[in-house]
Formats: structure tokens, C-alpha cells, sequence
DNA sequence: TAAATTAGTTTATATTATAAACTAATTTAT
DNA sequence: ATAAATTAGTTTATAATATAAACTAATTTA
């Protein structure tokens, strides 16, 4: 009945920054943390962990001297992603 | 940008017991440990916590000589359950 | 040159979820 | 009659997760 919701997209923050870039396909660290609210901390767990599940790509550049983290999502986030749609559809309605 | 979600029901087995209560409005113990595959200790647990929140009532009865657990929505359920669902829609669109 | 800011990471702690162990009564098999 | 299995849960210990606080490291501003 209920599908099981992937457990590294069920959790506000990395559902947040994985609904931000769908849509715009690269972001910055700081640009993700103005968006959901998070604590740099937090972010910066959360983001490995995308990355590590190969949901996203982090690539880090400088930018006026700043050091400066861009995040990008992969193929497999995008999958993961419309699955995660899918099955929550079916406990919100 | 994005609303919180409500950490009460932004977890995948108190999610899906409050989706099954929005429909059938009074469901056994038993019941909701098939429908939502989980065990029982955990379901205990969680409709405590839903208990706690008051978003579910629950009756504790004997029903052919074995204790009956029936759990039913409230109102503040039925309030918090809609709210949910504008929240994460906001994250899956 | 000291203080504040930017852009993060690491680590320690608090919260949450869950599995395992337990309670207590009932039914079934021997 | 009684031992084993089943039903219907609760409690508790542990594992997983989230998050705040502390830290790094360089830059800019007063």
C-alpha cells in the first residue's frame, strides 16, 4: 500500500535543497542556505550526504577570494527525487 | 520559501497511519500494523506520540476477549494532516 | 593591527526511530 | 491438565539522524 519514502530525501533540509536544484541546476552553498533557513552546519552535513549518495555533484571554486561551493544535481537525484514524488502522493491524499 | 513541515507528521509511519485515519476515521491497532507494514513496538510508540499531540484519540477496549486499541483522528489531526500536505506540496512542485 | 565578516567544516549533543525484550492474557496441542 | 504457541500490545535499549556550537582559515573594514 504505502511505498516506502527514500529516507536521505525524507528529511526537510535535503528535501528542500533537492527541490531548490531541480529547478535551477546549480546553486550556491551560500545561495541554499538564504532559501531553506539552515544553519551553515547543517547544510554542510546535509549536503555531504547528497553527495555521497551521488544525489548531487559539489564542486568548489573561489569567487573573490571567497572559497565558494557550488552544488548540482545528479541524474540519480533526479530520479531519486520524482521517486520520492511519487510515493508521498500516496500518503497525501 | 518553505514552510516547515510539522516534525510530528513528517515521519513515514506516523505519516501514513494519519493518512489511513483521514479516510476511515476509526482503525484497530492490528489494522494499522498491516496496512503500514510496521512493528508494533514502533507503532506503539508513534501513536503515543500522536496521542500526546492530540491529533488521534484512542479507545482501549476487549474484543473477543483480547485488548482492542482503536485509534480515530481528531479534529487538531485532521487540521495538522492539511497543513502537512500544503507544506510538502511547496517542496515537490 | 584588532575586530568583524565570509564561507565554510568538524564535533558534540539532543532528538528521533526502531528493534529487541518483555508483559499478560488466550488458545491450541499433547 | 499443562506446555507451547499466538494475540495484542508496552517498555527499554540502541542505532540513526538532526542540529547547535565550536572551530578553521582567509578577507575586509575600522
Amino acid at each position: 500500500m504505502f511505498k516506502d519514502l527514500d529516507p536521505l530525501l525524507h528529511s526537510q533540509l535535503r528535501l528542500a535543497v533537492i527541490s531548490i536544484l531541480v529547478s535551477v541546476k546549480e546553486a550556491e552553498f551560500t545561495y541554499l542556505k538564504e532559501e531553506t533557513n539552515a544553519t551553515a552546519g547543517n547544510l554542510s552535513v546535509q549536503l555531504q550526504k547528497l553527495k555521497d549518495a551521488e544525489y548531487i555533484e559539489i564542486e568548489k571554486k573561489f569567487s573573490n577570494n571567497y572559497p565558494q561551493t557550488l552544488c548540482k544535481i545528479t541524474p540519480i537525484g533526479t530520479k531519486a527525487f520524482a521517486n520520492y514524488v511519487k510515493a508521498i502522493k500516496q500518503y497525501i491524499k
